[in-house]
RNA sequence: GCCGAGAUGUUGGAAUAGGUAGACAAGAGGGACUUAAAAUCCCUUGGCUGCUAACAGCCGUGCGGGUUCGAUUCCCGCUCUCGGUACCA
């Protein structure tokens, strides 16, 4: 039996593609298309894992293209990273030589796959001309005072031994390392991506298409509590200390007040105590700044220290206590949190360990709570008790007028707070974009004017962590002029997050070549924002927060008209394989020893099986176990696909092509067959446009064997036959194109077809032809399955009726029974109801 | 702990404006072809019962209830699995 003989088949396509420049893009698009996959980190060898991404791209890029859409569908490399630097040390490679060799290696791979990318629009981070324009964007961010330095507890990991963002420290941990991260007090670049808190909240509702669990992942990151702040006066500080709550409500519960070790009051404060009580807490602020963030963050244990103080409550005017606690978090609200243990779990752990009073001001409707006997504070809401003026009301109704009186008596405010905190994106590493900025002794900090800032030689630093930033050890590069003054100056040792250059990537796209501006905004207008994003939900709190960050901070900015970058966003789920290193399934990887090689597997069954393999496994969005059953079953249905057609070319190849053809005209055998292909070309149609590609290769594999029941004999006598099966057969290969472009391209034009699929476009479906004028007519007695009957489309119900109770098998079920009422669903089903 | 998503044959999965559960595959078993194997093709394949068969009946979409002529689909209450998150006051 004929194979597919794919080794010479998709290298023909590949090439027959690439010279006629289907995939380049339009200059000036009608009809405009942006597909983009997350570009990857070139690291290695690419493997089917990553394909999966790819894949999915392609097929909808193919789609788009064959509705004829003008599609921008770029790839490029995110090129900028730790393991590249990470393999100079280790393998005393350069880290650019390292990196270009990768995507060397990746794009050499990713051309044996057929993807429908326009190379001409590459972009790769690392180089000059890409750099040099993050490096713009974070001068604009610094002119725009979106960018500033402060010194401030930071997250060090000290396997990579550079600071991290917010985003990047996952439950106390490195998310690159898994390693615990400790806090530095450090002096760093930060971006306000806080300012636009809200507009990155609402902005969702243009994010319809997005996934619900990564909007929800976003609005969590982001926390936006609305609260109120409150006053408690300090004697002896005359200071006011404000504390944050959004439990006003408890107020009167409060029976004392915790301030976080790092709050700067806290200097003050121990001016004012004895001798003893400073030394016990800087005692206690050691121990707390030797904690690693998730001995910090864990849930256990409270602790803390008297700070000697007591403040005043506003409203009852007695003394409660100050103390300092590390579970308070200095950096969000005011560093600074009232005490009510009945109310508040924090709370309560920390009042039972320090035996600190508890007074109950709610009261659980359901149960009778005493603070005596209470073992969990009670954090619902309830009846006010303990509270002048309200006992008996709700606790409802006293937030909102505890939130009115405050305001109005002037000890404290409405106020809104976030959990998100300005990203830092200094890093103390080399292989990334220098902070294009100066720090001049007389000037102060200002922007070096000649773009790009080069990142010094490898040759001349010292790449491996000794305490000092790598770019900091070439003299040469670090000490410079200020471009004010003249006088000698230091430039920023820093580099930035590499999420920072992932962070626009899709905008340069638009533009790529552009040597005068980082965009024309025309074009960049003209093209975004991206029509469809596909990539992997890891992403949901770092890229895709921070792309949605740049995007507005550009428009605000004037760069851009748009406000979102990507409209639709589709995650697809990963790939897994059995890892003989830890015994189980696991995310393909090599660390897991469970890879397949791209190139390993094109060469032994094609990229066609392995885009179908990938796609019909299982719904794009899950993850899906990679087999070798997988593989073979989509091999096997590839050359069914080919023996088909091949076996029969000598009778199609000179059959004229027909379009469509008259219903009245056809044989019910052609008819069968006609009608199955107009109603597959008409699911295929719906499910690759709402990325159900699993089912549409089922539609195939159901079509593929209709065909194969295709009659020999009646192929050589009877012409109407023969050109019905050819029609099939054409509409079958134009329509699976987006799924395996290499065999459909070359079964079409064995068929006699010149030119490409893609030049000629998707064809519409026979709408009547869909449509049966029979049906089977399901008939249930008492709602169980006894019979079917075959009727007229649209038959009457009582026509219906009668056929139902009349039918044979359906009689045996109601003899001795007495028909209550027939309950009938046009063209579906009648359900006997009898007694 | 909290917040999401999910649970369907041996396996991946299909079918939800409530209407034939198990499409399409994979695996397994049987057969054809072959000296043989692979490949390919054909048949069977949710469970139980009726000795066998065509056939017929009953049960069956995590568990327990409910609504309905009819529930994998809707409602209530559980169990388990997988993600996310983790002192954010």
């Amino acid at each position: 039996m004929a194979r597919y003989s794919f080794k010479d088949v998709e290298p023909k396509w590949q090439s027959v593609w690439e010279t006629k420049g289907i995939f380049k893009t339009p200059k000036a698009p009608k009809k405009k298309f942006y597909v983009l996959e997350m570009f990857p980190y070139p690291s290695g060898d690419l493997h089917v894992g990553h394909l999966k991404n790819y894949v999915i791209g392609d097929v909808v890029a193919r789609y788009k293209k064959l509705h004829g859409y003008d599609i921008l569908h770029p790839m490029g490399f995110d090129a900028f990273g730790l393991p590249a630097e990470n393999a100079a040390i280790e393998r005393n490679v350069s880290p650019g030589d390292w990196t270009y060799g990768n995507i060397e290696t990746y794009k050499k791979t990713m051309s044996l796959l057929g993807l429908s990318y326009d190379w001409d629009r590459e972009v790769v981070t690392c180089r000059e001309d890409y750099y040099r324009w993050t490096q713009h964007i974070f001068q604009l961010l610094f002119d725009n005072g979106l960018a500033y330095r402060k010194k401030a507890f930071v997250n060090w990991c000290n396997d990579c031994q550079t600071v991290l963002a917010n985003e990047q420290v996952e439950n106390g941990v490195c998310y690159r390392h898994g390693t615990p991260v400790t806090k530095k007090n450090l002096e760093q670049w930060f971006l306000k991506i806080t300012e636009f808190a809200d507009d990155l909240l609402a902005d969702m509702d243009q994010l319809s298409n997005w996934p619900e669990s990564v909007k929800k992942q976003q609005v969590d990151w982001i926390g936006k509590s609305l609260g109120v702040e409150i006053q408690f006066q300090q004697p002896e500080l005359n200071q006011k200390l404000t504390v944050f709550t959004t439990r006003p409500d408890t107020i009167y519960g409060v029976t004392f007040v915790s301030i976080s070790p790092e709050q700067p009051l806290v200097e003050e404060i121990k001016k004012l105590v004895t001798p003893e009580q400073k030394k016990g807490i800087e005692a206690y602020q050691v121990l707390s700044k030797a904690k690693t963030e998730i001995e910090r963050t864990s849930t256990g244990e409270k602790t803390g220290i008297y700070s000697g103080l007591d403040l005043i409550h506003p409203l009852t005017g007695k003394k409660v206590p100050l103390w300092i606690g590390d579970y308070v978090l200095a950096t969000y609200g005011t560093g600074i949190v009232m005490g009510v243990p009945a109310h508040d779990e924090r709370d309560f752990a920390f009042a039972k360990k320090y035996d600190l009073p508890i007074v109950l001001v709610i009261q659980d409707p359901k149960n009778n709570l005493t603070a005596e006997t209470m073992e969990n504070a009670f954090t619902d809401e309830g009846i006010m008790i303990n509270t002048p003026g309200y006992d008996g009301k709700s606790s409802e109704e006293f937030i909102v007028a505890i939130a009115e009186r405050i305001e109005k008596e002037g000890f404290g405010k409405k106020t809104i707070n976030y959990r998100l905190r300005d990203w830092l994106i200094s890093r103390q590493r080399y292989w990334g974009a220098p902070i294009p900025m100066i720090h001049c002794a007389k000037c102060g900090v200002v922007k070096d004017p000649s773009l790009p800032v080069r990142l010094p030689s490898e040759k001349n630093v010292q790449l491996k962590p000794q305490g000092k930033t790598p770019l900091e050890t070439d003299e040469s590069w670090i000490n410079t002029t200020c471009p004010t003054c003249g006088g000698p100056a230091k430039r920023d040792a820093d580099t930035m997050d590499t999420f920072m250059c992932s962070s626009w990537y899709y905008l340069r796209y638009s533009d790529n070549k552009n040597s005068e501006s980082i965009f024309d905004s025309d074009i960049a207008n003209m093209w975004l924002p991206v029509d469809q994003y596909i990539g992997g939900a890891e992403h949901a709190v770092l890229h895709l927060l921070y792309s949605r960050f740049i995007t507005k901070a550009l428009h605000r900015i004037g760069l851009i008209n748009f406000t979102e970058p990507f409209h639709n966003l589709f995650t697809q789920g990963m790939v897994t394989m059995f890892s003989p290193k830890t015994g189980k399934l696991e995310k393909m990887s090599k660390s897991k020893g469970n890879v397949v090689p791209v190139g390993e597997f094109v060469k032994e069954w094609g990229a066609d099986t392995g885009r179908v393999m990938i796609l019909f496994a299982a719904p794009p969005e899950r993850d899906f176990e990679w087999t070798n059953e997988g593989v073979a079953g989509a091999n096997r249905f590839l050359n069914r696909i080919w023996a088909f057609v091949t076996d029969n070319l000598d009778l199609l190849e000179k059959t004229e092509f027909k379009s469509r053809f008259e219903i009245k005209e056809l044989d019910p055998v052609s008819f069968k067959i006609y009608q199955k292909t107009h109603q597959t070309v008409k699911k295929v149609t719906d499910d690759l446009g709402d990325f159900k590609f699993n089912t549409a290769v089922a539609a195939f594999m159901e079509l593929m064997n209709e065909l194969n029941k295709t009659d020999r004999a009646l192929l050589e006598s009877n012409q109407l036959y023969r050109e019905v099966i050819k029609h099939c057969t054409v509409r079958f290969l134009e329509v699976f194109t987006p799924i395996a472009p290499h065999i459909s391209e070359e079964l079409l034009s064995q068929l006699g077809f010149d030119g490409t699929v893609f030049e000629r476009g998707w064809p519409s479906f026979h709408q009547e032809a869909t449509i049966s004028d029979t049906i089977t007519l399901v008939i249930q007695v008492n709602g169980k399955l006894r019979g079917n009957i075959e009727v007229p489309r649209d038959s009457s119900e009582e026509t219906v009726k009668e056929l139902s109770i009349s039918n044979e098998q359906v009689q045996k079920f109601l003899t001795g029974l007495s028909i209550v009422k027939i309950i009938v669903i046009p063209n579906k089903l009648v359900n006997i109801v009898a007694k």
